[in-house]
DNA sequence: ATAAGCATGTAAAGCGTTACATGATTTG
DNA sequence: CAAATCATGTAACGCTTTACATGCTTAT
């Protein structure tokens, strides 16, 4: 049901089209749905049930109509309850962590070439979050504190992958004096 | 379908029923799964058709037969398998992310106090898992690599509230001094 | 007496992903 | 000539959660 309330912050912003909101999805880390179409147009239609947006139509020559939907006074209303509700706990779902736990199963070659691939796998994402966080640069937020914000949710993610690597590279370290 | 694997290596380390399995679902952070009874036991079906398990089945007065389920060789190349193969990266659902990018229709105190909230909610988890890698303590591992390995998982779920919380005080901090 | 533990399973509903479908325009 | 962009939507499938159903035993 979140999603609904992520896009919903979006419009709040700024008037969208299902389109746009499917392409900001798509590169976000922090709105973490594919953003498929299937949940993307069905949350817009039940927005728009609840009258949260409004949706304006634009006609086009050769391409399917256009909705841009607008955010309402009770959007608005809705949407500042949601952000001023309880906090959820991060979710983390890591796999790795239960490859490792039998991962006894493996040599220490094949072990020591898994947590090597891992270590490679998370520095790609930390640069890839890293240049993210960059290209944002001087963005349009509406307030300096909404700048400091959306500046903190960006290192937010950066600092999930550090630790990640940081993580990998002493468990790394560790085994090496293990059992030499 | 990594419940499967996740299962099949709980039941590398010793025989286990879905009840079971279901209770150490429900405790463990690493398994991220609810860990409810339609899962595994569909689960369980599933790794029986496959011939990954075998189950042994314990009539018992007055309760349903216990079935006892054991990995089969077949299960053990299927799980090593898995532990050999490519390691995902973690995937991470933070709502609180979003809640903080449109906090800016937040007043300065509703905003520190969710601010506050949240990094109460963190603390508390990040005790409840110390405590659990406390209570885990000198276990039932097959090795001393196994060890090691269980130890560093359970570093890493501590090492991710640890973060988070560093973030959460970071960004109460950094607010007192941005408009003062 | 009430609740928790043991032990299995089913039903229903929601969430999420991939793929399909259309079809002109622009870019490589 | 192929692929991507624009722009909407549907279908099918699988994953995940909550709740329901049974029923005896043990602890509070």
């Amino acid at each position: 049901m979140t999603i609904q309330f992520a896009i919903l912050g979006l419009l709040s912003w700024q008037s969208l089209s299902g389109y746009d909101l499917k392409k900001i999805f798509a590169d976000s880390a922090v709105l973490y749905w594919s953003g498929n179409n299937n949940q993307i147009y069905k949350a817009l239609l039940q927005l728009h049930e609840q009258g949260l947006v409004t949706q304006e139509i634009q006609n086009q020559e050769y391409l399917p109509a256009k909705k841009t939907y607008t955010i309402t006074e009770k959007g608005r209303t809705a949407l500042k309850a949601w952000v001023r509700s309880t906090p959820e706990l991060p979710e983390v779902h890591n796999a790795f962590l239960i490859q490792l736990s039998w991962a006894d199963l493996l040599t220490e070659e094949e072990l020591s070439a898994t947590l090597k691939r891992y270590e490679e796998e998370v520095q790609v994402q930390l640069l890839m979050q890293k240049e993210k966080a960059r290209r944002m640069g001087p963005s349009s937020a509406r307030s300096p504190r909404e700048t400091y914000l959306w500046e903190m949710t960006l290192k937010n993610i950066v600092s999930v992958y550090e630790n990640e690597l940081t993580w990998v590279r002493q468990v790394r370290e560790g085994l090496l004096h293990l059992s030499p």
